[in-house]
DNA sequence: CATGGATGTCATACTTATACAACAAAAGAT
DNA sequence: ATCTTTTGTTGTATAAGTATGACATCCATG
């Protein structure tokens, strides 16, 4: 079957955290020691990973699980690099 | 088939921590809203629980993930409770 | 002893996480 | 524009998490 998601997904910010790093998926995957479209699913939020999988992800990152993974959307990065403003402007 | 855990599955304090309050499995999994079995399985180690319900549970016992879960064995509660002692005795 | 509650075990079924292969689309560099 | 890397998509297959029902065991207590 499709491996579409039913359930809502968890948040996470993966993504951004790779980014940040300069990684591809293949290369953060391969760090993980998974597949790298295991990574693609996790971004896309297609699916949630296993409790064990997000710990070696939050490890790498050096960040809590929470950090990295929220059942609540994340605020975006701006709200943590510049507080005191919280409408958009430019 | 079979439930048996083939990989080693992750260390928690469940037990300790719901014992603790009180509670049976079967109380403790209506508050998380799983099956009771369910919360047998996480005790026994048979299986990991999924990142989402790991993130109610340690949600629940107001803890961190790190603090429910880890991949390494927990140390006894004693070296928590009583620094400065880490040979047993009586 | 009988009853009940908590726990452990077994079996079956369903859903979700992960792997892998192949290919399309997007983006970058030359 | 071509070559390469990265990312998205689809499809298939296997493993792991979860639900449920049935039954056994252990322990407390009437």
């Amino acid at each position: 079957m499709a491996v579409k998601s039913t359930a809502q997904a968890l948040h996470n910010r993966i993504a951004v955290l790779r980014t940040e790093r300069g990684l591809s998926r293949a290369q953060l995957a391969e760090i993980l020691g998974v597949n790298y479209q295991t990574v693609g699913y996790l971004e896309r939020r297609e699916y949630a990973p296993s409790l064990d999988l997000a710990m070696r992800i939050s490890a790498y990152f050096e960040l809590p699980i929470e950090s990295v993974f929220s059942r609540t959307p994340f605020p975006p990065i701006r709200t943590a690099l510049h507080r005191g403003r919280s409408e958009a402007s430019a």
